[in-house]
RNA sequence: GCCUCGAUAGCUCAGUCGGUAGAGCAGAGGACUGAAAAUCCUCGUGUCACUGGUUCGAUUCCGGUUCGAGGCA
C-alpha cells in the first residue's frame, strides 16, 4: 500500500499558502514546504515564507532548516522531506507538499536516486579551468569523456558542463545514463507514492500584476531592512541562499551601483521571469492537474474544494 | 502666429546615398535530474503618423495636414 501525499505547486504569488492551509484543515493534513529558499532562516519577507498567523495552527515542515551560510541541495532536501512524510504518516495524517521548486518536487515524487557525493575540490578546479580557458575547454573535455552528454549540454552552460564532468570523474559512468534512468521513472509514472499533484495557475497578465504588487508589499513589510541585516552579517553574493530573488538584487544597491527604484524594477522583472520558468517546468517536466485560480475568484475555499474533488478524501 | 527639430516594433532609438527595415530593453517559447529563486538556449511584419506629388518604384526626396518638443514674438 503506497503512502498517500498531495502536492500543490504553482508559480510564485499564485496563492499556494492560503489554498494549502485551507485544504489541510479540511482533511486533517500537515504541510511540508517544497521550496528551495524557504528552508533558510532569517529570510522571511523575501521568500514569502508562511507566517505563524497564516499557518492557522497547521503544522509546517522544511522551514528554517538551514543558516544562510549553508548550502541547500536536492539530495539533502529529498532525504529530509522523505523523513517528514514518514513521520506524518505515522501520526495517521496526510502530508501536503507545497512549493514552487519543480526540480525538488520531481525528485521526491519519482524517487530520484543520488549517489554519495563528498568531494568538491574537483568542482572548483573545473570552474577555474572554465574561468581561465573558457567554457569551451570544458566542453571539449566532456566530448571526450561523455559524448552523449556533450550533445545535449550547450557549450555556454558552464554549470552543467562541470556537473557532467564531475559526475563522470566520481562514478566512472556518464551522467547522460543516470539522467535517462531517472527521467524514465517520471515518464513511466513510477512513484513510491499514491499522489495527487496540483498546480495553481492563472492568466499571465494577472499573475504579473500580482507579482508586482506583492513586491511592493514586501518592501512595505520591511524587505530592505531584512536584506540589509543579512548583508551586514556578512552573507555574501556567492552563497546559495543569497542567490534568492529578493536578496541578490540588493547587492548592486548596497554597492551604490543601482538606485533603489532600479533595483525594485529588477526585482519585479526577475520574479516575473522566475514565474515563467516555473510554469515551463510544470507544463513540460511534470503532469499536474492545473487549477485556474482566477476563474475561482482566488477564493481559497473554492480552490481547496476543486482539489478535493480530484481526491477520494472526505471533508472533515 | 512664425521658425526649427521630431513622428519607424509594447518602450527608447538606429537605418534605408530611393529597391517595403534592425538594435537594446520589455515580452514570448524551450531545456533542465546533487547550486534549480540556479544555469543555459531560441525567437523581431511593423498601416516606417496621415495625405498629395516626383519616380518604373517612396518609409527614404518635395509639398500639405495632424500630433509632440524646443525657440522667437
Amino acid at each position: 500500500m503506497k503512502k498517500k501525499i498531495i502536492l500543490i505547486a504553482g508559480p510564485t504569488a499564485s496563492g499556494k499558502t492560503k489554498a494549502s492551509v485551507t485544504l489541510a484543515k479540511q482533511i486533517n493534513a500537515e504541510i511540508i514546504c517544497t521550496d528551495s529558499m524557504q528552508v533558510y532562516k532569517h529570510m522571511n519577507i523575501g521568500t514569502a515564507k508562511v507566517t505563524q498567523d497564516e499557518m492557522e495552527g497547521v503544522a509546517h515542515y522544511m522551514i528554517d532548516e538551514l543558516e544562510p551560510s549553508q548550502s541547500n541541495n536536492v539530495a539533502w532536501f529529498k532525504d529530509k522531506v522523505t523523513t517528514y512524510i514518514n513521520q506524518i504518516h505515522a501520526k495517521g495524517k496526510i502530508p501536503i507538499l507545497v512549493g514552487g521548486t519543480g526540480f525538488y518536487i520531481n525528485a521526491i515524487l519519482f524517487d530520484t536516486t543520488f549517489e554519495d557525493d563528498d568531494t568538491n575540490e574537483y568542482r572548483s578546479e573545473l570552474f577555474n579551468l572554465a574561468k581561465v580557458h573558457g567554457s569551451l575547454a570544458l566542453y571539449h573535455r566532456l566530448e571526450e569523456l561523455d559524448p552523449d552528454s556533450a550533445k545535449v549540454i550547450h557549450p555556454n552552460n558552464t554549470k552543467r558542463l562541470v556537473r557532467a564532468i564531475e559526475y563522470y570523474y566520481q562514478t566512472g559512468t556518464p551522467i547522460s545514463k543516470h539522467n535517462f534512468e531517472q527521467k524514465s521513472k517520471r515518464l513511466q509514472n513510477i512513484s513510491p507514492y499514491d499522489y495527487h499533484f496540483f498546480a495553481l495557475n492563472m492568466d499571465r497578465a494577472t499573475l504579473y500584476n500580482r507579482i508586482n504588487q506583492r513586491v511592493d508589499m514586501m518592501l512595505q513589510e520591511g524587505l530592505l531592512e531584512e536584506v540589509k541585516n543579512l548583508y551586514e552579517q556578512g552573507f555574501t553574493e556567492d552563497m546559495v541562499s543569497m542567490k534568492a530573488i529578493g536578496y541578490k538584487e540588493f547587492f548592486p544597491y548596497f554597492n551604490s551601483e543601482l538606485s533603489l527604484d532600479e533595483t525594485i524594477e529588477k526585482l519585479k522583472q526577475n520574479t516575473r521571469r522566475y514565474a515563467k520558468r516555473q510554469l515551463t517546468w510544470f507544463k513540460n517536466q511534470a503532469d499536474p492537474i492545473f487549477i485556474e485560480v482566477d476563474k475561482l475568484e482566488f477564493d481559497a475555499d473554492k480552490i481547496a474544494n476543486a482539489m478535493l474533488l480530484h481526491t477520494n478524501l472526505t471533508y472533515n
